[in-house]
Formats: structure tokens, sequence, C-alpha cells
DNA sequence: CGAACAATTGATCCTCATCAAACCTTGTGG
DNA sequence: CCACAAGGTTTGATGAGGATCAATTGTTCG
């Protein structure tokens, strides 16, 4: 089933986009639907395509040479992805991009992308805030990851989640559907830090977890772990 | 003294700009010569104007709440900085820009900036491609602080200075000048550990160093410890 | 020459990673 | 519907890698 065009208006990059030009990017591009744990690309790969995700859950991840993973991003739908590469011509996707759940996304040829950016100013000026603001994160996460201490950074991962993904459960709590490696993965530690940072949050009524999945009870007691002095 | 406008050429952002366009920026920008230590803007600023670094040498930090201090990058002279945040309207600086040493840099109005773009499809595209490469290089050096033990870092650390700041010596080494805690910020650690492991490789003759210097002898010896998997 | 600042080096401590074992949860097939 | 397998989670024990602190030594420059 084809994409409606006009949903891709929800995509920040295209919100300034006329209704012709999203019907001309979704004729353009072809949905590829994947299972969980597959890749839309991987790190290295060159830069054929541009991505919107319009379906499922995603992550961008980097491997280093032993194998170990870091994830940089977690992308949820209608977000863009893989355009960053798709900007420079031959050049190749800085990291993989990975399903979390089963996922379509709608994939844009880099040079049609470039060829439209030539004639519409929205799209670089849109691609360009989306850089900044992932840049900002970046820089923020990079200078948590070598001052703050784990327990800090669990904390401030799971406040991003929360605004970014997190879903209200019926009793009006957030509930984030990740398993503790992911978790792990986001920041910078290991599953066992996080089953332990957890286990210890959970004892003081911060949160709830269970397989796969935590409850933030009191957010403004993470709010407090994450920013707060060092006692 | 103005500046001489063809020599903005070397920016790469300005790489396809037009004489006259170059004329029209070098006019429009002020140059502002500050001493070591002293600070184009700091983090939090708003974002007033871009920067091209004309002389001397300067660093991106970030502090956190503790007042820790991360290095982000290091900006050498035909550099642009600070124009990530000049492309959004009404944002603030994600980083602060401090002088290594008397620097002068040319400072361009974020909005003048901004009206350029709409009518110079070249300057979006080349501040795109400069941003694309700093998200690949902080993604990258992200990874790195996430998974790879300090010795490893360091050595990486000091092979980006060398491509990007290494100046020849006489007898045909190259040689960078940066203290042990200017060494320790870029690799997310502390100066005594730098001073350690440089002693260390200084017994086996990859380095040489001194007050505020080090000397890279063997720079492949340099690129096995970067890469090379833990023995 | 002496003050100020950078670097070294040793001793100690602390945070986390790692390893191992047991425990839960979920889904599947008999 | 139960039993079992598979994979996620917890928790304890241990140790390594660096951070931190303190004292000393080197270097530069007025």
């Amino acid at each position: 089933m084809p994409i409606e065009p006009l949903k891709l208006r929800q995509v920040s990059v295209f919100e300034h986009a006329t209704d012709d030009d999203l019907g001309l990017i979704a004729r353009h591009g072809i949905e590829r639907s994947i299972e969980e744990g597959e890749f839309f690309f991987f790190q290295g790969d060159p830069t054929s395509h541009g991505y919107v995700l319009t379906a499922g859950r995603a992550k961008l991840m980097q491997v280093n040479p032993a194998g170990q993973q870091v994830n940089l991003r977690t992308i949820s739908v209608w977000e863009m992805f893989g355009a960053l590469g798709a900007v420079r011509k031959n050049a190749t996707y800085p990291a993989s991009a990975q399903a979390m759940e089963p996922s379509t996304a709608l994939a844009i040829k880099s040079e049609y992308l470039r060829e439209l950016m030539q004639t519409r100013p929205y799209l670089s000026i849109g691609l360009m805030q989306l850089m900044t603001g992932y840049v900002q994160e970046i820089q923020e996460r990079y200078r948590e990851l070598a001052t703050e201490k784990v327990e800090r950074r669990i904390a401030r991962v799971l406040l991003r989640l929360t605004a970014q993904l997190g879903v209200k459960t019926p009793d009006g709590n957030i509930e984030l559907a990740f398993s503790r490696q992911e978790l792990a993965e986001m920041s910078g530690t290991t599953l066992y830090t996080v089953s332990r940072v957890l286990s210890e949050w959970e004892k003081h009524g911060l949160v709830e977890s269970g397989r796969e999945r935590v409850v933030i009870r009191k957010p403004h007691g993470l709010v407090k772990v994450a920013e707060e002095a060092d006692e």
C-alpha cells in the first residue's frame, strides 16, 4: 500500500514543502519493511538513500572494531534518518540503522534529494536544522559521557526517552519499552549496572521495572538524580 | 587592518563563493582580536555571530554544571565556528569558544548569514557539509569514549592533532603544542593519566615530550596503539 | 634568582566492568 | 494445560582501570 503523501508533512524537514513536492517525494520513494533486528543500512555502505520511518522503531548505532556497539539515537515514526550521509556525494553511512521492532521506512534516492535541494531552499534549511539539533544532542551526550557518573547518565537517558517515546499507562504513569541491554548501550555502560541502578531506584519508588519495560513513577525524582550535584 | 577578502576563499564554506560575495562578507564582518584564555563567545549566549578564525588557535568546549570541561574541537586558521548556532533563529551557542593563544576572528552577523543563505545555495550546501563532517567526527569520538581504553583514546587524539595541527620540526619529526591538561580534556581523562601514558610511550621511543609540547617520533607506533586489538 | 606554573610519580581509593550462578518471564509444543 | 526452553534479569564476588591526592621535580620568564 503506497504512502499517503500528505502524511509526509509530519516530517520536520518537509514541514514547509508544497503539497506537490510531497507528492513527488512520495512517488520517488520506495517503501521498505523489515523485521526486528534487521538493518535498513550498515555503517560503511554507500549512502544511496535517505529514509523516513513510517512505522515501527529503529536505532542508529556504531560498532567498533572489537564488535562493541554504541547507540547514537533512537528513531521514531516520521523521523528522517540516513539523510546526513545523503547530503554528500559518494559518502558512506557513518552508522548502521537497525529495526527494534518490525518497521517500515520510505527510502528516497540520495541523488533525488540533492536534486531537490538545489531548487527548494526549505529543504536545505530543514535538513540543516535537523542536523544542528542532532549535533547539539550528541555534543551534550559526549560531555555527559566524559564527565558524569553512570547513575546520572542512566537517569538522563530515561528522561530523554520519556520525552521522545514515553507511553502513558492507564494509571497515568509513563512506560518505556527497552531492555536493560538497550538502556546500557544508550548510556554507555553494561546491562548489569543498569539492572543494579534500576533496582536501587525501585527501592526508593522512583521507577518500577519488568522484562523489557520500565515505568517511570516519579519523573521529578529522576530529574533530581540527573541534575543534582554529587552528594 | 581590514581583512583581504580573497583570503576568505580558504574557508571551506566559502569555497564556491564569487569574488563579490567574498567582498561583501569581508565588509560585513568585524575583526575581533582576543588574548589567550579569553572567549569569543560563551555557551548559552544568544547566537549573534558566526566566526571565521583568521589568526591564532581556539577551542570549542562545553562545561558541565560542576565546572568540569570537555573539549569538543580545536579550531585552526580559516575554519568557521559558531555558525552552527547561527543557522537557527533565536538559538544559543551550544559550546564556548576560547582562544588557546592570542587570536583574531572575523565575526559575521547571524542574520546576515541567514540572509545570504536564502539566495546562495553554495552557502547552505557548504555549511551542511561542514556540519556533516562535524557530526561524523563527534559520533566517532562518542563511540571511542564509550568503548575504548584511555591509552588508545590518547593515541587517537594525538593522531588527529598531528593531521590537523602538526608542525614539522627541523629534524623531520612532528611537534604538537598542547599541555597535558589540554590533551586530557580532549581525550576525556585527567592530566595525570596523560602524563603517565606519555612517559610510558617515551620509554618505548614513540614520542618525546616536554612542557606544553609533544614530539611524535613514530607515528606508525601510535597508529598501532590506536588500532590494534587489546593484547 | 625566584615565582609561577607545568609535569612527574607514588600511594590510595572508588567506581564499574566482568564473570558466574541463579532466578523470572514469556512463549511454545507436546 | 503443563513443562520446558530461551532469553531477559538479578545479585554476589572479584578485580582492573583510572581518578584523586600529595609531594617533588622541572621549566620558563620577568
